[in-house]
DNA sequence: CCCCTCATGTCAACCAGTTGACAACCGGCA
DNA sequence: TGCCGGTTGTCAACTGGTTGACATGAGGGG
């Protein structure tokens, strides 16, 4: 039986995610979850936890514990919002802003020259399609309970 | 900044596992992570832990910890192998089998279906850039440090 | 003004991965 | 035969998620 779309794509997002972390990894010193997690927070400056958490697509409360450790390390500031007494204000430093626009960048080319290096590749074509995928999705009724099997 | 292509996937990936997962646990009763490893594990009859981990695309440890719940809730078996004292033999109970073949075969055919819906998308063109881009993940030399940056 | 409801961040307990170490086992070779 | 390196499965410790509960603050009606 030939391999479902689906798991093609998988398979397909796990190598270029291997590929995005030994590349974090050596040249900027931070997990492929890390840069995920401040790419999400790069979005827009200011946010609160539970806005960020939901950007980066956690929990609040695994948001709120990756905030020490990135305070301490001079990626992120989180102060107290003055206008609220709970919410907090999270932003990127200079650095940490500077190493996520960096390293998209470089990610984005290099991936951009892998699919320029081969003929049958095309980034608009594949694009079109996601974009079109992700739309599908969004308007996609939520699954219907089929209550047979097992 | 228009959104990275990369990211793009991740989103579509993301959206789709969710769609996924919901299916997997109303009608079939399990989790979208169980799915995978019992579908990694029916790829062939009697692989040992190492190669089902392989296949699972974790760690040996992570599928020899899965094995006993599994084979408990009748799912795998899991029996030593006659010519060697220390491996195993993994494999899926016919109702695991039935599972995992009804459960794809679902989930690829509403997938398909969700393509066929919109005129803009086509399953063959999405497949051809996925499989360009697995064959040119494989070929690709391993990153080069750049060792620029903070 | 108080109270009720809701939003917000954090905590505890849990779950499912990872790595590194290790005992048991295989197989080849002196 | 006995040893030795490589393989196999498992364990302990750790990491980074999840959920559910919770205290605290905001904000709007009685």
């Amino acid at each position: 039986m030939t391999e479902p779309t689906t798991f093609l794509l998988h398979r397909v997002v796990a190598e270029l995610d291997a590929y995005a972390d030994t590349v974090l990894r050596q040249d900027y010193g931070v997990t492929f979850a890390t840069f995920n997690f401040l790419a999400a927070a790069s979005t827009l400056p200011g946010l609160d936890v539970t806005a960020l958490a939901r950007c980066a697509g956690m929990s609040k409360a695994a948001a709120s514990k990756r905030l020490p450790t990135l305070v301490r390390d001079g990626m992120l500031t989180a102060s107290p919002d003055p206008h609220h007494g709970r919410r907090l204000r999270i932003d990127l430093t200079p650095r940490a802003l500077a190493l996520v626009e960096h390293a998209t960048e470089r990610l984005e080319r290099e991936f951009a020259a892998m699919l320029a290096s081969r003929p049958d590749l095309d980034e608009s074509v594949l694009r079109d399609q996601l974009e079109g995928l992700a739309h599908a999705l969004e308007t996609l009724p939520d699954p219907t309970p089929t209550s047979g099997e097992s």
